[in-house]
DNA sequence: TTCCAGATCC
DNA sequence: GGATCCGGAA
């Protein structure tokens, strides 16, 4: 077994004793998971709950928040700092109403026409609400494959790095884009964080991070907590 | 002080 | 490619 297949299966495994229960994960209604998207955006999924729980019951389609004052969705999601995604949560909502019917659009061209909505965001409504096995790479997603299997990344922000998104559409298996990639997330979050938490990762044997951190004798730091 | 499910404008 | 937006927790 090559070192991808071993790499998305531990990855897997790892995920189903250890997947975060969210709201916006039990839903599957598009626009929820929209607004969800866009409060993630640079956001401790843990600060966004409380705020996607009011939001999402203020205005839970995009016809009501569209109807919203901006001071009123300012005031909901203003705690989480980039406070212009009130503007382009409302802007989005009136997009959604005027020009697509009322409805999510589930195709990248139009997704994008939503501001505050970028490549990103656009994938991972496409993946998580339309169920399409499209990669997501964010910086934490980007730091795992980075790390795991050393890629040399030569832009600042490897997120942003095409051949990064290549690699990891290879990786996804067919028809589990929702759940590898929510894996993915998850296993950020929880192991491979900045501050890795290698003490326990499954991913020792096949890490060429810890691989090399072991070899410089340098112990991996256990940062506990 | 740094860091965080990015997007936008320059 | 870089700067900026952003508050709050670690």
């Amino acid at each position: 077994m090559n070192k991808r297949s071993t790499f998305v299966e531990r990855i897997l495994n790892w995920h189903r004793n250890n997947r975060r229960n969210f709201p916006w994960r039990e839903t599957s209604d598009p626009f929820a998971k929209l607004i969800a998207e866009i409060l993630l955006q640079k956001t401790p999924a843990e600060r966004v709950l409380p705020v996607f729980i009011k939001l999402n019951s203020k205005f839970p389609t995009p016809h009501e928040l569209s109807k919203a004052g901006l001071s009123e969705v300012e005031d909901l999601v203003g705690a989480l700092g980039l406070k212009k995604r009130a503007i382009y949560l409302l802007k989005s909502a009136k997009t959604i109403v005027d020009k697509f019917n009322g409805k999510v659009p589930d195709n990248l061209n139009d997704l994008l026409k939503l501001p505050g909505v970028g490549l990103y965001t656009a994938s991972a409504v496409l993946c998580f609400a339309f169920n399409r096995d499209l990669p997501i790479v964010d910086s934490n997603i980007a730091r795992i494959l980075t790390r795991v299997f050393a890629l040399n990344i030569s832009s600042k922000r490897p997120q942003l790095d095409k051949s990064l998104w290549e690699f990891a559409a290879k990786l996804i298996p067919k028809g589990m884009g929702p759940r590898f990639n929510e894996a993915l997330i998850d296993f950020a979050a929880l192991i491979c964080k900045s501050k890795p938490r290698c003490f326990k990762c499954p991913l020792l044997d096949i890490c060429e991070y810890a691989l090399k951190t072991k070899k410089q004798k340098n112990p991996i730091k256990n940062n506990e907590k």
